[in-house]
DNA sequence: AATATACATGAACACATTTTCATATATAAG
DNA sequence: CTTATATATGAAAATGTGTTCATGTATATT
């Protein structure tokens, strides 16, 4: 037997290549431990980096280095006042990409 | 100025770490191409494993590597049948987890 | 029974990501 | 102006992840 099911060529490229990856870069802004506290965080106030770098747990180093990242992905924006930056989160839509997670882990865990 | 505005220890720790991780082993499972490409695929319709192979474009023992993966996460299923292996979707969730997220990038592209 | 096909698995390798370390910059305070 | 505090950054080190390669198992076909 040679086919299963297979798709024939013209069936397959409905999605294209490039927004596949553009949604891989956003899932992996969450796929990570520190970061994905600092976005709960933010969820629910703007925070400087220090109270940023409590809540993480690492280095001031690796926060600040994870900060640039979101700022370069476009999920968190900042100001400055004074020594400090303050970082809050860029879009609403954050929250639901973090919230359709954690109700499908809850449901699962009933 | 030591306080800009950190969390109080009591506050921190609403979600539990164990949470945190699960989630972030949640995102880890679309935040790659070759499985985003088997997750997509398998919205549609259950496939075989060659069928998979086709999509994915990448070798047959990759593609088998990924399955346990998405098999161990219980993001799939799959049956035996004679030679073939048809895998599919476990539930409804995983839609919804990539709906939303290409749901935002199609807003964020207008 | 021998061969072919479909799929799975372990180990090694390549590559990417995250953290740390050292140091830089910028603002504030004395 | 000197020192202290808050944050940023580059490079190296540590870790993690995905792929390939070689090979194993199971089922079907002859």
């Amino acid at each position: 037997m040679k086919e299963c099911n297979r798709k024939k060529d013209s069936e397959i490229k409905e999605i294209s290549l490039d927004l596949i990856n553009e949604a891989v870069e956003m899932y992996k802004v969450f796929a990570d431990e520190t970061r994905l506290k600092i976005l709960l965080a933010l969820l629910k106030r703007e925070l400087c980096v220090s109270a940023i770098v409590d809540i993480a747990g690492i280095s001031q180093s690796a926060v600040s280095h994870q900060l640039r990242l979101l700022k370069q992905m476009n999920i968190v924006k900042y100001r400055k006042q004074g020594k400090n930056v303050f970082y809050s989160l860029k879009d609403e839509h954050i929250e639901k990409i973090i919230n359709i997670v954690f109700e499908h882990l809850k449901e699962k865990g009933e």
